[in-house]
DNA sequence: TGTACATCAGTGAACGCGCGTTCACTGATGTAC
DNA sequence: TGTACATCAGTGAACGCGCGTTCACTGATGTAC
C-alpha cells in the first residue's frame, strides 16, 4: 500500500510516482537539453541509483514521463471542453485551445511526448496513452455536422488536419515564432484569439466543401 | 580566397564551410541527440579545438547550422512553387510540399531549427534568416485572390494559419503520429495527397469566410 | 506469538566515457620595407 | 628580390565535470511455519 503521510525510512514506498514528479519538476525547471537520471533522483531525495528499479534506465524513464504526458494533454483538452457551449464546434475549437495551453504550461514536457517518436517498438504503454488521446479528439471531429462518420476511414485526414493545425500554433509558440520573444509568456488572451481566428477559418472550410 | 581543389596542408582554407557541411551530416546520421563538437571536428577530419576559431562554441555552431537550415527551408520552398502552376493557390500548396519535403529529408536539422527558440537576444543572422522564410510565405499568401494586403496586418493571422498547418503536419509526420512507424519514410505520394487535402479544406475555408 | 528466511527497495563507492574548454605551441600566410 | 615580422588557423595535451551503469551491500517488509 502506498504510505499515507508516513514518515521517510530507508524505503519511500513510492518512489516510482515520486520520480516521476520530480521528472516533471526538473523538466520544467531546467528544460529537456540537461534532463538527466542523477539530477532527477537527487530531486527525489534518494540515491542517483535508486531508479533503476523502477525504470531500468533513463530511456524507460522517459517513456514514462510521455506517457505521464499524454495523459496530461488529454486531461487538459477534457478540461476546457467541459468549459465550452454545448456545440460540436466550439468543442473542438475547446479541444485546440486545451491543446495549446498544455503545451504553453508545460513546454519541456510536450516536447518530450512529440520528440519521442513513436515506432513500432514504442512501449505499448506509451502507444496506448497516444491512441486514447487521438481516439478522444477523433470523437469529437467525428461529432461535426457533415463529419465522415467515426468508421469512415475519410475521418482520419479530417482529424490529422485539425490535429496538425493545433500542433503547429503549439510548436511555433514554443519556438518563439509566433510571438517576438519567449513563446510561452505570449498573454493568454491574445493566444487564445489567434488560435481561434485559424482554427474557425479552417472549420469554415470543411462545411462548405 | 577559398582555395579550388587545393591540397590540404596546415591550413584547412575553408574549414567554417567544411565544418558546416561536416555538421550537417553528423546530424543527418546520428541526429540531434549526442550531437557534439568533438564528433563534428572529427568527421571534418579535424583537431576537436579547431572549431573554436570559427564559431567559438557549441552554440555558436548550432546557431550557424540554424541559419543555413532556415535558408534551405525557403530554397525548397521556393524550388517546389518553381514546379507548380501559375496559380496562387496552388503555389501556396507548392510551398506547404517544399516545407514537408525539407522536413522528411532533414528531420534533425528540421528539429534544429525550430528547436532553438527565436528569442531576442538570438543572433541577428538567425533572426534574419527566419525573417527571409518568413516574408516569403507571407508574400505568397498576400497574393492569394481575396487575401489581406501586404500591409493589412490581418495578413499576420493568415499567414501564421497556413504556417501551423504546414509545420503541425511536418512535426507529426516525424514523430510517427501521421504514418504508423518512422515518419520521414511514408510515402512521398500518400504524404502529399494527405497534405493536400487537409491544406486545400483550409484554403477554401479562407475564401468562403 | 515468535522465529527464520526470502524478497524487495534503496545505498554509496567505483568504473570508464565523452564532453567543452583552455593553453602553450607551431606551421602557414601575407604585408611592410 | 629578399627579409623580418605580425597575424592567423590548426594542433594536441590536459583539465575537470557530469553522466549511465555496475555491484556488493544493507535495511525493511512480508510470509511460512
Amino acid at each position: 500500500m502506498p504510505p499515507e503521510g508516513k514518515k521517510p525510512g530507508y524505503h519511500h514506498g513510492d518512489l516510482r510516482n515520486a520520480l516521476l514528479a520530480a521528472g516533471e519538476a526538473e523538466l520544467a525547471q531546467s528544460g529537456l537539453a540537461g534532463f538527466s537520471l542523477r539530477k532527477v533522483a537527487a530531486r527525489a531525495g534518494v540515491s542517483h541509483s535508486a531508479p533503476a528499479h523502477h525504470f531500468g534506465d533513463l530511456a524507460g524513464l522517459i517513456d514514462a514521463l510521455a506517457v505521464r504526458g499524454f495523459d496530461q494533454l488529454l486531461a487538459k483538452m477534457q478540461a476546457r471542453e467541459a468549459t465550452a457551449p454545448d456545440d460540436a464546434g466550439e468543442r473542438l475549437v475547446a479541444s485546440g485551445l486545451g491543446y495549446l495551453e498544455f503545451a504553453a504550461a508545460h513546454p519541456a514536457l510536450f516536447r518530450l511526448v512529440f520528440g519521442t517518436p513513436m515506432r513500432a517498438n514504442s512501449s505499448t504503454d506509451l502507444r496506448a496513452g497516444a491512441a486514447r488521446a487521438y481516439d478522444h479528439l477523433a470523437a469529437v471531429v467525428a461529432s461535426l455536422p457533415g463529419a465522415p462518420g467515426a468508421d469512415d476511414p475519410a475521418l482520419r485526414a479530417e482529424v490529422l488536419g485539425y490535429w496538425a493545425q493545433a500542433h503547429g500554433f503549439a510548436e511555433l509558440l514554443l519556438s518563439g515564432h509566433i510571438c517576438g520573444d519567449a513563446g510561452a509568456r505570449i498573454d493568454n488572451q491574445a493566444r487564445e484569439t489567434l488560435f481561434r481566428e485559424a482554427f474557425s477559418r479552417r472549420r469554415s472550410g470543411a462545411a462548405t466543401r
